[in-house]
DNA sequence: CTAATCTGGATGTGTATTATCCAGAATATG
DNA sequence: CATATTCTGGATAATACACATCCAGATTAG
């Protein structure tokens, strides 16, 4: 029937805006594991280290090997946008694919850059950055604050849970 | 290195918005077979069809079949938006894949829909609704507009491919 | 020194996009 | 009516990429 049900981001989204959220409430100074991170929502630990290098490359989380070593948030949380943790996961090409079809068509020539010169590209992007200046605009502070607001046993059910996992 | 370039809407998009575009400069009537749509860019006749299938579905475009059929617009320019193209080719799904994973996490109940509760989930929604209004606010007669503006001969290409093309 | 932990490359697996083909239905034309 | 044209939609194949695992090497706490 239909086709496709595409343009989605990958799912390590979700997990590395948890585990970044999560990692608000860790006591600065102390470093969480890959398997402990990896335990909170059950997710593949191999995988989601694959992640967390992603945000460190980033610079959003900070690593230390060796025993009690692990990852911490490497800016405050006010400092984090969504926008940066989307980024470093998904990557910043956009999400309107251009091949450049115009080439093929009427007065096409192979030597313009259509991406820049056409105009249907143009709206795309234009609606792309409309989506990107929203998510630059929310922090993991904020984000954190809506959390305790909304639900307020929060703070402790995350920190108990780190408890444990550490151990 | 890294591992993810994701978040790719399909290429149809792309073909279907430079076919809906070049359909407003056939004369209302006279309908356009899809091998003719396909040349215009050198794009695969059967795999296009799906798409133009797609958006005869979702009512932006109306089909003929037999000899002198093929596509046209369903309605004017002024009344198709980006969006309605992008939806008909992309479905409706949200780009934020929520797995729901704080199921797993402290607290976490399976009787709760996460989706509607979860505040990462919130915000990823609210910076799409930014960009599908963005979208939803530009018409073909719009893009079409600028177009002229820009490339003035663009009306009369187009008409020459399409004349050749049915010729 | 040893155990814990991160890094990054190699590799495997499965799903979804991309693409083709064909039988069947509908229709313009003579 | 006969025929050629064109759309419809299901079946199928090829390809790309997200998802996932594993391991050798480097780093560091104790
Ligand atoms: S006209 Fe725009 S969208 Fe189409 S191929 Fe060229 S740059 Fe891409
Ligand atoms: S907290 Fe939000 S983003 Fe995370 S799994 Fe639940 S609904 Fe999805």
């Amino acid at each position: 029937m239909c086709i496709i049900q595409n343009m989605r981001m990958s799912q390590g989204v979700e997990w590395a805006l948890h585990t970044c959220l999560n990692l608000t409430y860790v006591e600065s100074g102390q470093a969480v594991p890959t398997a402990a991170l990896a335990k909170f929502y059950a997710l593949p630990p191999a995988y989601l280290n694959k992640h967390l290098q992603a945000l460190v490359r980033a610079g959003i989380l900070s690593s230390t090997p060796g025993p009690r070593g692990g990852f911490r948030l490497a800016r405050r949380p006010e400092a984090i946008s969504l926008l940066d943790v989307v980024t470093a996961i998904e990557g910043s090409g956009e999400a309107f694919p251009c091949d450049q079809i115009l080439r093929e068509g009427p007065g096409g020539r192979p030597d313009v850059d259509y991406r820049h010169a056409c105009v249907i590209a143009g709206a795309m992007r234009h609606a792309e950055l409309a989506w990107r200046r929203e998510l630059a605009g929310r922090s993991l502070a904020d984000i954190r604050a809506e959390v305790e607001t909304r639900y307020p046993d929060t703070p402790r059910n995350t920190r108990e849970r780190f408890a444990a996992l550490l151990g």
